[in-house]
Order: structure tokens, then sequence, then C-alpha cells
DNA sequence: TCCCAGGCAAGGC
DNA sequence: GCCTTGCATGGG
């Protein structure tokens, strides 16, 4: 059950709902795992806690609905996980990471959280993501925003450089000055998954794996399949040795069909993770 | 120490 | 079109 009050929404521990999986499953970065156990977590222009009681999860933040809708609470796992739980290979992942959610995600801090992740560890994008919120987003007492793109256009390469970027310092300038031109980030939601896709490749720093990403974590698009190197190490063997990262992509999207995203995520948590 | 990370762009064929 | 190569950085 899950109940919505205008400072927390409470989650029982009978739902598909489970912090750790949630936020360590790699599908977002501006989260804190803190002694206590609880998470601490920023998205975009808001934050929230994740408590841990006995019987159930409270979410403590002044902006509920917010984050109703970023935990994606509307729709029903139990009944995705149904119909994915006897296609091949996800039985484990699911036991493992069934407490995984889709977080529905900002879209120009998504974009930009994938575009950093390239060729990069999570904990290297942690590190770059929060120097970067750091130095151009806004202090709410305690957390930062999410850095517009306007305020990201205005920085150069030597400052990406300066957080730790590396070469991907060129592409965070590039997009950003996309965006900050004109770039419509939302009309791209109007697009079918295909045009939509090749519409955010046309940005600097964004291939194949990031669009994808972008496309699962913050415009709800679940005919996506991410391949990462962790994908195709573990997936070479079981894609019936269809070991190129393209054919894969179509392989186990055809596989997982319209829930393919999440059959990603759950795949992606458990064997990174060791699980498996 | 040395390998590697939620890959991408550019250049060669 | 497909394949190879170079790439900045620091975590483990």
């Amino acid at each position: 059950m899950i109940t919505v009050t205008n400072s927390e929404i409470i989650i029982t521990k009978d739902e598909r709902f489970e912090p750790r999986a949630i936020f360590e499953c790699g599908q977002v970065f501006r989260y804190e795992r803190l002694d206590s156990g609880e998470y601490h977590i920023c998205a975009g222009r808001e934050a929230a806690l994740i408590k841990d009681t006995r019987d159930e999860y409270r979410i403590i933040t002044d902006n509920t609905t917010y984050f109703y809708n970023y935990f994606d609470f509307g729709t029903d796992y139990s009944k995705i996980i149904d119909s994915l739980i006897d296609k091949p290979m996800i039985k484990q992942s699911v036991a493992f990471g069934g407490g995984i959610r889709i977080l529905r995600q900002e879209r120009f801090e998504c974009l930009i959280s994938f575009i950093i992740s390239a060729n990069n560890n999570i904990a290297r994008i942690r590190g770059i993501i929060e120097r970067l919120t750091a130095a151009l987003g806004e202090n709410r007492g305690g957390y930062y925003t999410f850095p517009t793109p306007e305020s990201m256009a205005n920085a150069d390469t030597e400052f990406y450089k300066m957080l730790g970027a590396g070469y991907r310092a060129r592409y965070l300038v590039e997009t950003a000055r996309q965006v900050a031109s004109g770039f419509d980030l939302d009309s791209v939601q109007s697009l079918d998954t295909k045009a939509a896709k090749n519409r955010l490749m046309s940005l600097s720093g964004v291939g194949s794996k990031v669009a994808d990403c972008v496309l699962l974590f913050s415009y709800g698009r679940k005919d996506v399949f991410p391949v990462d190197t962790w994908i195709k190490k573990t997936y070479c063997k079981l894609s019936n040795n269809i070991c190129s990262t393209e054919a894969m992509r179509e392989y186990l999207l055809k596989l997982y069909g319209e829930y393919a995203g999440y059959a990603q995520q759950y795949l992606f948590y458990a064997h990174r993770g060791g699980a498996i």
C-alpha cells in the first residue's frame, strides 16, 4: 500500500520498492547512503530522505507530488515482473533486484549524467556530478539543484576538465550549448522511440548506449536495451554468441519485447552486483 | 601497479 | 556501412 500526505510517502514492505536496489542499480548518481541506512536523494531541484522502518519505507520530502511521479508509483511492477519472469535468464535477477523501480528523471540531468558515464565507473561519475552541482547548482540549504542548461553552457571545457570530466569536457560544453540554444528536449517525447533515439544521438557525446539510457530513465521508454560493457561481457555467451554491441542490443530487445528496459535493469543490477 | 569503467567520435577501409 | 583506435581520469 502506498499512502501520500503533504510531507511523506509511505510504502508498505509488500510493495515492489527497495531503496538499495533503486539507487544502486546504476540508473541514477545523486544519492547518498547514510550510516543510518537511510538514503538521501537529489533530483532536479528537489530532495528527499528515505527512511526504513520495520513495516514500511517513508519518503520524507516537501514535494510528495514530485516524488510520487519520480518513483513511478503509478506503475504496477508486479504486473511487469509477471510478464517477464518466464523469459530467459531473468528469474534470478528478479529474485535479487525485484525491488527496482525505473525512476522518472529530469531529462537534462539524465542526459548530462550519462554523457559523463561513458567509459567511466560509477564512483567517478558520482564524484564528477557532485562537483558539477556544487559549482553550478543552486544551494538550497543542504543540497544543490542540478545546473540549468544555460549555466552549463556558460562554462568552458577547462571548467569541466577541472571537475575531472576528462575528454568528455568537450561533449558537455557542446551539448549544454545545444540545449541552451534551442534543442528542445521535451519535444523529443513526441517522437517514436527510433526517431527519438536518432534525435538524441545528434547531441555531442550521445551514442547508442547513452541515448538508450536517457530514453529509459527520463522519457519512460521501455522498448530500449542499453548495452554496456557488463551486459556485453555477461551476455555474449548467453545471446547465442551474438556479441557485437548492436546485434546484441537488437537480439535482447526482441527477446524481452515491450518491457525490455525493465529486463535490462534487473539483469544489469544482478550481474554487475555479482549476485549471479 | 595496472586494468578498467553504464562509450563515443573520428578515421580507415 | 562496419571495424579499429585514441581517449582523460582515478577507483580498486
